[in-house]
DNA sequence: TAAACCATACCAACTGGTCGGTTTGTTTAA
DNA sequence: TTAAACAAACCGACCAGTTGGTATGGTTTA
């Protein structure tokens, strides 16, 4: 259960062999199927919303292959959540930032993304990390863990490029970058929860506009 | 059920006779006691997952009772929802900013409330409003429009205040007020939300220490 | 009496999970 | 080169428990 948080993200090499139906390799594809459609449903549905019969439907395989690959749905859930919200945040947050000279143009850049709805779901549906963040929290403490790390590392990425930006001047010096973190990314959350609220993605680009000119007021 | 929405907020004469136990009082009552147990259970566990069971055991009455003043679950969340939600935001945000004269200072107070946890809920259970709006926006349309409805007013209140205050020179003149409404409430939303991803009201002190300056950069 | 109010027993649908058994691919040994 | 032995992968009927909701009859009050 807990060793399957680790293990998931070690499947890059998929697919191995896809011509020849080997042991492993078809036990591979029915895993991954089950994954896949278990972040898809729960992604529409939230976790206990989420029903299994439905997940292997949408898979393709039965129960016994389920119960097979996974202890419990619980397991099920948390390798789904690893695979896909990690990844996730990783691309479209942590890495850009990383090697950053400029990180408030890069910030702006990313939240453009998001306004202008190319980041691979829909915005009326919520952000997959607020949406199972929201459910879980409090409720589940492997769950829990994994959205305290995540979140550490997301507002982690966000301290060392502003501390970065302050010192090659492109950042207004004296700030407090844990603080302008920890904001940034609760306004990004506050905006993606307010559009799934209202149903309307004008929300997020009225907000936007707000939010780049705090980005500015950031600048030397 | 969609009656039932306006039929709600207009019990705001209870208790009427405590004294005399007659037939409409006493159907008042269960009909309150209904009411509040449905929103703490579902406070606590989510609409969907919160138990009609539960619900009527708290409230000591039975399932007839129940389906003598409500016609299904969604009607009965429905109800608490409007009742208590709707007040919250009235009382916290709306009210006080309806006649201020400086708003950001106003704003300033009304954050600092929540950053201290004397709002009347538990911040690590989420707010209120976010976590039922994270779970019902986009699957039921009544609470949908009721969630429309109550964001609008809010935000209006925000702009109203915003705008007087440019007028009358403690807000910065040329700002978007919308925007600025816009963003304000969704970073408090997102504050709430990172507080019960993470479990910790640390997260919110950081974070209210950027918003103030934010609310500062808004000053003349 | 009539109507509002409440209690109990009950229902079909669905939940996550189990289990005995079958299929399939690999390994071993003759 | 076969065939036996083995284990991973898979199947689907089935389980107990819970859900929201209903049917019906009794009680309280105007």
């Amino acid at each position: 259960m807990t060793d399957m948080q680790e293990k998931i993200p070690s499947n890059a090499s998929f697919p191995l062999n896809p011509d020849k139906d080997g042991r492993q390799i078809r036990g591979d594809r029915t895993r991954q199927a089950l994954v896949e459609s278990a972040f898809e449903e729960i992604y529409m549905h939230g976790f206990r919303a989420a029903s299994l019969n439905d997940i292997i439907k949408k898979a393709g395989c039965t129960k016994g292959s389920l119960y097979h690959h996974f202890a419990d749905k619980h397991a099920l859930g948390l390798a789904a959540t690893a695979e896909f919200m990690g990844a996730h945040i990783k691309e479209l947050w942590i890495d850009p930032l990383a090697e950053t000279a400029d990180p408030l143009t890069s910030i702006r850049t990313i939240i453009g993304h998001y306004a202008f709805g190319d980041v691979g779901h829909d915005p009326r549906l919520g952000c997959p990390f607020q949406n199972l963040t929201q459910e879980m929290a409090g409720i589940d403490e492997d769950f829990q863990n994994y959205f305290k790390n995540l979140f550490e590392a997301w507002r982690d990425a966000l301290v060392d490029a502003l501390k970065r930006g302050e010192r090659n001047g492109t950042v207004r010096k004296g700030i407090d970058a844990e603080s302008v973190a920890t904001l940034i990314i609760a306004s990004h959350q506050g905006v993606a929860s307010m559009i799934k609220a209202t149903q309307d993605e004008g929300v997020g680009h009225t907000a936007t506009s707000a939010f780049f000119d705090y980005l500015d007021s950031l600048r030397p």
